[in-house]
DNA sequence: AATCTTTATCGCAATATTGCAATCTGAAAA
DNA sequence: TTTTCAGATTGCAATATTGCGATAAAGATT
């Protein structure tokens, strides 16, 4: 109990899930909103960026990676995040369906 | 501490996240998944289609409720819940923002 | 080498989420 | 009215998340 029943749903399902679960943080919202303003994408500053401390925004990076949002190169000492556009088209399509395919239905008993 | 910080965030952020959370669970996909694929909303089956208990069901209901995502109508003693489409919408085009500037945008380091 | 700079990890406390059995509410049916 | 049925709420235990201070790791600089 409190643990999250992930094998019972499909791959699919997971993997919306993991993908949205990431983005369901305003912390990360801001990240990646932050990654996409920047011309360039040397992200250290990050943390300058957030109300956050540097260790805080360190596993709000993590997070996103490990959901395969953000990807990470390491540049000397320093370490160049961006945005998986992968990912980001995969929700888009997600929802993009379910709005044509609600359209298209339209179940109006609400 | 633990609590997430929301107030250092701007509103925009905040109610993405609230949104992408909701959706952040698989058992609220599969809930999302079978309401598109049910023609009438009659939804309390829900319970029957999901590995879940009655309660448990419910409090996803509740939270997808809560963050906007779907509505319910009391039907006599029955509820008949479906996707609020706005909700869905707004997910679709900050995606969709995201995709397009990015691609124009061709930010290549990583 | 010694130091600085950048990022990651550890360890902890506070809080949130997940899941369910038991129970309650309210409308329909008997 | 009593029963029944669909959902919601309560209360609890297990687990996950959030946030940060302290520290570690590793390349850059001196």
């Amino acid at each position: 109990m409190g643990a999250t029943k992930t094998d019972h749903f499909t791959d699919k399902q997971n993997a919306i899930a993991t993908l949205a679960k990431a983005i369901g943080h305003p912390a990360r919202v801001a990240i990646i909103e932050y990654l996409m303003k920047v011309d360039t994408c040397i992200c250290g500053d990050i943390v300058n960026e957030l109300p956050l401390a540097q260790p805080t925004v360190s596993q709000h990076l993590k997070e996103l990676k490990n959901a395969g949002l953000i990807k990470g190169n390491i540049e000397g000492n320093a370490i160049c995040y961006c945005i998986d556009e992968k990912a980001i088209e995969k929700l888009q399509n997600y929802f993009g369906n379910i709005s044509t395919k609600l359209t298209t239905k339209k179940n109006n008993c609400c």
